[in-house]
DNA sequence: TTACGTGCAAAAGGTTTGCAATAAC
DNA sequence: GTTATTGCAAACCTTTTGCACGTAA
């Protein structure tokens, strides 16, 4: 079975290698926003021939592509996501747990492409994370 | 003559240090994001008994004080400027000359705190980059 | 067949840290 | 005087890369 992302690659002309079907298919199946070392653990799990180096290489390419979408959530390493159909959403970070929960908004969409704009610029991408502590919670930071 | 970077050191109890003043001179007078090289050259030109490692733990220092900010625009290094008083602004950042761009919006601070609640957190810190290119400019990424 | 992709290990680039010397309060 | 800070160099961690080998089309 083929994977939608798999699907994307050969439209975007990408040559599909045994590995480069390997990581599509952990993207595929990922519900959160692994690093490079936790999609390599998960990609060795389904085909053991598959090197840390391959995956960083694949990340860039299907990045590049506009496959896989690059996030810095200020934990000192690259994140990694699917770009899927049904649009983008961006993402809160407890800053307690570490937990990352997404979000959509399309009156943030809307400001942020006609603030890019006004300033003369046409938007190509962004980064928008917030970080926040449970309202339950009473610590101060 | 004491900066009010200086100040807002000695306010959280920063001991401050000839070389602490001499970064916190560099960042009163910077109009611009500076990466830690660029810090540790322009400390370098005020004071040369600086060293880079210093830059480093001082610029984490301010940062956890609530006297700079960090910024990642995908450059591979951390950028700082100065909190200021007048309020904070976010960035545009103009991916065919990488210029940086600051913008401020009451409406996108309004949504973002707002978004924070409706999910149960208490805003406490955020991320907002827009990447763009200028709308004269016919490339097509 | 032929250009492209891969694994390995080494290197790069940014950042942190152990330690002995130094400076602030 | 005591404790925190600094400079130096080594270590760290993530990411990239050179090269010989392997593989997709």
């Amino acid at each position: 079975m083929i994977t939608n992302i798999e699907k994307r690659c050969l439209d975007q002309g990408i040559k599909m290698t045994e590995q480069r079907r390997v990581i599509a298919r952990v993207f595929a199946e990922a519900k959160d926003h692994p690093d490079v070392e936790e999609v390599y653990r998960r990609a060795s799990l389904l085909d053991d021939r598959i090197s840390i180096a391959t995956v960083y290489r694949t990340v860039r390419l299907f990045e590049e592509a506009g496959v896989l979408e690059r996030h810095d959530f200020r934990d000192g390493r690259a994140r990694y996501e699917k770009i899927s159909d049904e649009g983008q959403h961006d993402h809160l970070i407890d800053v307690k747990t570490g937990k990352i929960i997404e979000f959509q908004s399309d009156e943030i969409d809307r400001i942020r492409k006609e603030i890019a704009e006004k300033m003369g610029f046409r938007l190509i991408g962004h980064t928008l994370a917030l970080y926040g502590v449970p309202l339950a919670s009473k610590e101060s930071e």
